[in-house]
DNA sequence: ATTACGTTTCAATTAAATTTGATGCAAGTT
DNA sequence: AACTTGCATCAAATTTAATTGAAACGTAAT
């Protein structure tokens, strides 16, 4: 699930915007985990950690699949490219904002 | 004044979970403006823009410079290039997750 | 079935972010 | 000096987000 609408941006953004999610992208980044190995990792409570993954979820930055009663949460990349791509437009403008300065 | 801290990843990305925010570096990304300009497009009360200026200078992104009695602001680059490059570690796992699953 | 386990969901509470309107202040004007 | 303009700041009110603990759910083992 790749989320693509305007409000995906600041979405995107929102989910970033916490210590912990930041955390649980981090861990995620190396490969999939368990909630129970989040939740060992992270030393927080199961339903905290449900919260944040949900936001982490609807954000489409992760996604879950679940095998037996464990459910393992990885990283969306597509959703990541995104955001990456919008945070580069700005740096497109930089080199033509100091080019312009150079004119003046 | 470029942030570089540990805080300033979720600082950054806090500062960008904000429709009206998101408006404002959108419009600064073209030229700098005074407040008065930016409260005008935006069409929102001077103190609520006052609010999210201060939001996204306080994460870096923004700067500000004095001229008579009004104020400009203009997007801080190395701030946005920092968030970027934050990113594209991500994206830099991607090639490594995918080539490693085809070997499954 | 029953029980245990891993997880999510809900309702209640607490905490944090945002909005609003008032006030203050510095720079320019008259 | 008094006045206006552009902006920031403050405290109060409102809105939104996060935490907590209990309950509910699905899955697997006994």
């Amino acid at each position: 699930m790749q989320v693509t609408s305007p409000d995906s941006v600041f979405l995107g953004f929102h989910a970033l915007s916490d210590a912990i999610r930041i955390n649980v992208i981090e861990l995620l980044r190396d490969r999939e985990l368990c909630v129970c190995e989040l939740c060992d990792v992270l030393g927080i409570t199961q339903s905290k950690l449900s919260f944040h993954l949900k936001t982490l979820k609807e954000a489409g930055l992760v996604r879950s699949r679940q095998e037996g009663r464990w459910i393992y949460y990885s990283l969306n990349l597509p959703q990541f490219v995104m955001l990456e791509q919008y945070l580069a437009e700005f740096r497109r403008f930089s080199a033509i904002m100091s080019s312009r300065s150079c004119s003046d």
